[in-house]
DNA sequence: TCTCCCTTGTTCAGGGATTGAACGTACACC
DNA sequence: GGTGTACGTTCAATCCCTGAACAAGGGAGA
């Protein structure tokens, strides 16, 4: 079946598809050049195409058609559950955001609770873009925390106690009667940076949000790798001190208890009283030195797991995002030195660490391209 | 072309030599059934091939045809240099080893003295197995440190200095007049404990060699994965201790330091003598105290490392070869215990540690490997 | 030993898919 | 205005996979 004419035909088609979707705009004799198939093929499967209503074809001087991708009907949803903000996205399935809003939220509150303001913020928006609900087409949702696969749930309760059990995409699939696709994150992140940021059109990538906690994530061959049970790239849970502080992820260490903006901001509370990370890399960004050194030393934490991660995978970039990712070289020149003390000389080489360029929407644009272009798929 | 029914053809031709390939010998309904081909269409593609001459057709009780791989003429050659040792193996194509020998030798020594060495084995093979030197195909080459997969030229200059400069590929050939395939040896040995040993079948493993050294590899959907410039799966110089001692890789306190078999030879000298890494497990099977000690502490430090790959990568299955894993439970129940309390949950909870199977055999079957199915090329 | 039933492999007609060649058309250039 | 070129469509030819029908052989049970 999978070798079948009709599976030829449906990948030729599928070929085509995605030839026209990623070019914009093509001639049938350039899709023949593109794709390798001849003219005649060419010929007939569009003519299927623009039945099936997915591509639309304008005349354009002689007998020139314009094949272009059909215009994508309905909008999409990005959620994204940060440690202490909720934002939401709406937009054409052609990825132009119509409306965007965020709100703090405290991701500790039970799921319901989050899932109930999501929802009013998404009604919100679709009244402000003049949208019906009808048009919502998917939903792409993110939380700070690792998802099982398979199920769909939390990998590990203890990260987001509020949510443990509960299938978030199920749950506010039901209330929006939208199918509903959750993720990770630091997942989204780097898939949004992949997709419009600084690892645009890279294959292979290393990901890293640095906000409140740290997630992280990694694309092989251009897909989310997410490993046996969905746990991949936790580089957040990686161990820097055995005898460190206890993590809420119930080990000790992890280099979140030491690098994660929650740390930062405990750090700095005596001298400077309760800030927000954002803040914290403003006054560093300001000159204030206490602040410049806690960034530099949650750098040179992050540099440990950063060098095992070269020493791993020996990525060729690797993407710093989240609130504290806004340090710029106040937080990557310290990374960067340490990579270069701890990991393999080629791989320290190979290496280029870069703030990522979508700041705090990474996460949502994420949830839009996860719904967007929905066969980026998982590589297992 | 590439879509066109010739095409289609080509892929099926592929598909069934592949499914006989890997099963050895099966009738045309398996074949049929497994590939999910109709047994019409298996039935005249199994006549092309035999015409072709890449299958043969034995009678196997009524109507049955028995399908198996056409004998491969000629015999390919595997080399594998340890860090202490040289092995050298000739076998047919069809995977049945042949002659096989080992010699004790500093691989520290110059290349040329090496290349001569396995030069001279190899002839030594062909002689005791009676086949000409024209009957070689392929040489497969595995060196003990990262190769740069563009140039085929040691990565770190640092961890075989008698072999930096020297394209041991280009020069092994120039002397045989033959193709020669080289490769990191823990890279083959992970090859040959998914072909052969304890990962057999799997598509996401992870492999690490425990000999003098210690090297790693990770197969990604059944691909070697060698990252942006062949320095991925270096967990051997993951930093464990930053102030322990200088590695060789020019860093201090690598993995490699604390648990690889030199360390542990130095550790127990004082008590012990000078001993080997297979004696020293041999004591610890045997009950010694102080050899069980060692072990043990070089698995909880390889645990930390362990730890940080299932972080990262969330592998189902880690394999464990080299020398030090004869040791069994003694080394991997303490690595279990150390990822237990350092790997975030769900991720310790799937991953599986096991021996490898093929003991010190695994790097040289990895190098016949390599170059009996030629198609096993690096992901990126 | 014999019969029935199942499995196996082959053959053949039928339906799909791609291709090369031929053809009509419209623009561009001289 | 004429000619050339590029473009899209049509059609017969070719190739491939599939389902059904069929012959052949083995195994279980009586």
């Amino acid at each position: 079946m999978a070798n079948s004419l009709t599976a030829l035909r449906e990948t030729n088609r599928r070929l085509i598809t995605e030839t026209v979707r990623k070019s914009g705009a093509l001639t049938q004799a350039q899709l023949a050049r593109q794709t390798g198939l001849s003219p005649a093929t060419v010929s007939t499967i569009v003519r299927e195409l623009r039945d099936a209503g997915l591509v639309e074809i304008s005349q354009a001087g002689g007998r020139r058609h314009l094949i272009s991708p059909a215009r994508e009907t309905g909008v999409v949803v990005g959620v994204d559950f940060g440690h202490s903000h909720l934002r939401v996205a709406l937009a054409e399935r052609s990825h132009r955001v119509l409306a965007e809003e965020a709100i703090p939220f405290d991701v500790g509150a039970r799921a319901p609770e989050g899932l109930s303001a999501a929802e009013r913020l998404i009604i919100g928006l679709l009244e402000r873009a003049g949208v019906s609900g009808t048009e919502i087409k998917a939903v792409g949702l993110g939380l700070p925390g690792p998802i099982d696969p398979q199920t769909g749930i939390m990998g590990s309760s203890t990260i987001l106690p509020g949510w443990a059990g509960v299938d978030p995409a199920a749950e506010l699939g039901r209330r929006l009667g939208v199918p509903v696709v959750v993720d990770n994150d630091a997942n989204l992140g780097a898939l949004a940076e992949a997709t419009w940021g600084a690892a645009k059109g890279r294959r292979e990538v290393a990901y890293m949000k640095i906000g409140t906690g740290v997630g992280a994530s990694i694309l092989i061959n251009g897909l989310l790798y997410r490993g046996a049970t969905g746990a991949a790239g936790e580089l957040g849970h990686i161990t820097i001190d055995e005898n460190g502080r206890l993590c809420r992820c119930g080990n000790r260490g992890c280099l979140e208890t030491l690098a994660g903006g929650q740390q930062l901001i405990d750090l700095v509370r005596p001298t400077h009283g309760q800030v927000t990370v954002s803040r914290l890399v403003e006054l560093a960004h300001g000159g204030d030195i206490g602040c410049r050194r806690v960034i530099a030393d949650a750098g040179r934490h992050l540099g440990v797991a950063v060098a095992s991660l070269c020493n791993i995978l020996n990525p060729g970039l690797v993407v710093i995002g989240g609130a504290l990712a806004e340090a710029g070289p106040l937080l990557i020149d310290p990374i960067m030195a340490v990579v270069g003390r701890l990991a393999i000389p080629s791989a320290a080489r190979a290496v280029n660490v870069v703030k990522g360029e979508l700041g705090e929407r990474a996460g949502v644009l994420g949830a839009l391209a996860r719904v967007q272009s929905p066969n980026v798929e998982s590589a297992l």
